[in-house]
DNA sequence: CTCCTTGATGCAAACGATTGCAGCCGATCG
DNA sequence: CGATCGGCTGCAATCGTTTGCATCAAGGAG
């Protein structure tokens, strides 16, 4: 807690001016090599540390990345910043997260919040209205947005035609014909794509696809199990993980066998998917990826150029013990 | 992405100066009414937003609270960062966070980093050894360590005592008189405090305790489980969640029964946990309260005052079906 | 010996905001 | 009617750093 070291203290002590020191220290080849050595010298007794506010204040520029993710403790966004946050860090810039809590109003003012602070933004899995991205859109920084298609934005996202057809390819496989997905949160862009890929890839493929509304958490999942018992369906595909091991459990309490009843696979392969029981089918993608290739996006951007075409990534199909071959006849079951 | 207006453009649009300006927008008294609506509207009809780190750096303090955790994707973490991150939004900071990736080393570049943007740091689950700790104590800002002791420090953390003493009462009512320990990662205060506790309980409750060197994730668990198995132990406590699940799932591939051949308990009790098969028995703990907590001793040491006493908070048992009777006789069994 | 060049250094302006202080103007009082 | 007072407003300094430009000393060339 001692006090702040300022240029012009580590200027006195050197007996030299705080453009000198300031030179020294920034490497400029006007300056004697001897006067820098003994700066940098001065300077380290000192313990000088920059005034990086004031620096980044002349320099212009913030040198911070806001970024909005819905939800901190879902692992997918734990991932996705940790790609972010090393790429970012890498290319001299840092990171200002917000939490929307799944609510567009709040993510909302955080990016109203957040754009006071940073040279770009990044929006995850944004849950904003059509209107509420314009807006957002309309800040004096870049903004690239993941798991969202946005135009005059940076997009990455997941590719979801890909990953629909991964999961019916392979329930198909195990003799599927009927299934139901269960739902994420309303605002969620990429729960409408995983609809839409999912009614196409099920409509060419010849099967028949129910849809019931879910949420992003295990008890979302859990609370869906009635539901999903009492559907027609021998495979579900739920939101997310989360989601289809809180409808595990569900299964598990009632006595349901999975994968002998029913099969369910799932979007993301967070960690702990490998540890459910059974555990579960998933589609693993690279989330850090995601972050890494956002801040690419940015830093083209910021060099002038226009907003590079999106990236897609392509996830990969994980089957486990949650998934095998249909029943043959009708679920006879009450509650 | 439209140019950035600054006072003066307001001022000169307004008709007035920037000053005046200034003051009508900060609610300054000195400045007629009228004024203040026009340059309000004014303002307004510009989109004028002040900047931030100009205004930061004219008054001095860094509105920013710097923040290290070992890994994002743990939701212990997660939940103690909402916390956190809640309050100190609240207080007007924001928080820079920077993940250590479970590495001493990293975390000590990431603190002598975040100090330079920082008004304050919070060391969440510090690995510093004993030499970092000092060297980040002798910042020029005041630091809070959530889990994990120090003097002149604030201070916030689970009270193990308390922790221990719940499991291995559970436990001993259940009549397990043998329990193992699968510790965490080494360099984790916590663990080593779970470790102290357990023993001292232990033999004041007569309880055999044994130790098994472990880690922090699923993967962790997954790989103790035949060290676990050969043990003599008829109850396992893991050092958090994500490794007591990993350990259920090997059992379960294993065909261990659980909990009629071995308790398992645990934590922290992430959201997960109740999830798992069997659902884990845990000890809930209020993890975004350590974060609003250390807000609150920040706060305070910031408006002058000395460090308040640490704050310890009792986790609370959760029992469920992963803790059960203990068996009678010893496990035969190989592999 | 003087002038000019060159390399090293210091002076001072600038970034965008806040704020102490001086100044201005109208009103009030003697 | 002039002095004073008080309420608003603007000028200018300031925060810590960077950087264009002036300056200065030394050395070489004429």
């Amino acid at each position: 807690m001692a006090e702040r070291i300022r240029l012009i203290d580590v200027a006195r002590a050197a007996g030299t001016s705080v453009s000198t020191v300031s030179r020294a220290l920034n490497g400029s080849d006007l300056i004697s090599p001897e006067v820098v050595a003994h700066v940098r010298d001065v300077a380290g007794k000192l313990g000088y540390r920059a005034d990086k506010r004031a620096q980044e204040f002349k320099l212009g520029r913030p040198l911070t990345v806001g970024v909005t993710v819905p939800d901190l403790a879902n692992p997918f966004f734990s991932e996705v910043l940790k790609g972010l946050n090393a790429a970012a860090r890498a290319g001299g810039y840092r990171l200002l997260i917000g939490e929307s809590s799944e609510d567009p109003a709040e993510e909302l003012r955080l990016v109203d919040e957040l754009v006071d602070y940073s040279g770009a933004l990044v929006l995850c899995s944004s849950r904003l209205t059509r209107a509420g991205l314009e807006k957002a859109l309309a800040q004096p920084v870049p903004v690239v947005c993941i798991n969202r298609n946005v135009k005059n934005a940076g997009v990455v996202a997941i590719d979801y035609r890909v990953a629909s057809r991964l999961l019916l390819e392979h329930l198909t496989e195990l003799g599927h014909r009927r299934v139901l997905y269960v739902g994420g949160p309303p605002a969620s862009w990429s729960d409408g794509e995983r609809r839409r890929t999912l009614r196409r890839t099920a409509r060419a493929m010849d099967v028949t696809l129910d849809e019931v509304d879910g949420g992003w958490s295990g008890n979302h999942g859990y609370d869906a199990g009635p539901t999903v018992l009492h559907s027609r369906a021998t495979a579900v595909i739920t939101f997310n993980d989360l989601v289809g091991i809180g409808l595990l459990s569900w299964m598990y309490d009632n006595g349901v066998e999975v994968p002998a009843e029913l099969s369910v696979a799932s979007y993301d392969d967070i960690p702990i998917a490998a540890y459910s029981r059974p555990p579960l089918t998933s589609l693993r993608n690279e989330r850090a990826k995601l972050g890494e290739l956002a801040w690419e996006q940015l830093t083209k951007r910021l060099g002038g150029a226009d907003w590079p075409a999106p990236d897609l990534l392509s996830p990969e199909l994980v089957a486990r013990a949650s998934t095998g071959p249909a029943r043959r006849r009708a679920r006879i079951r009450t509650t």
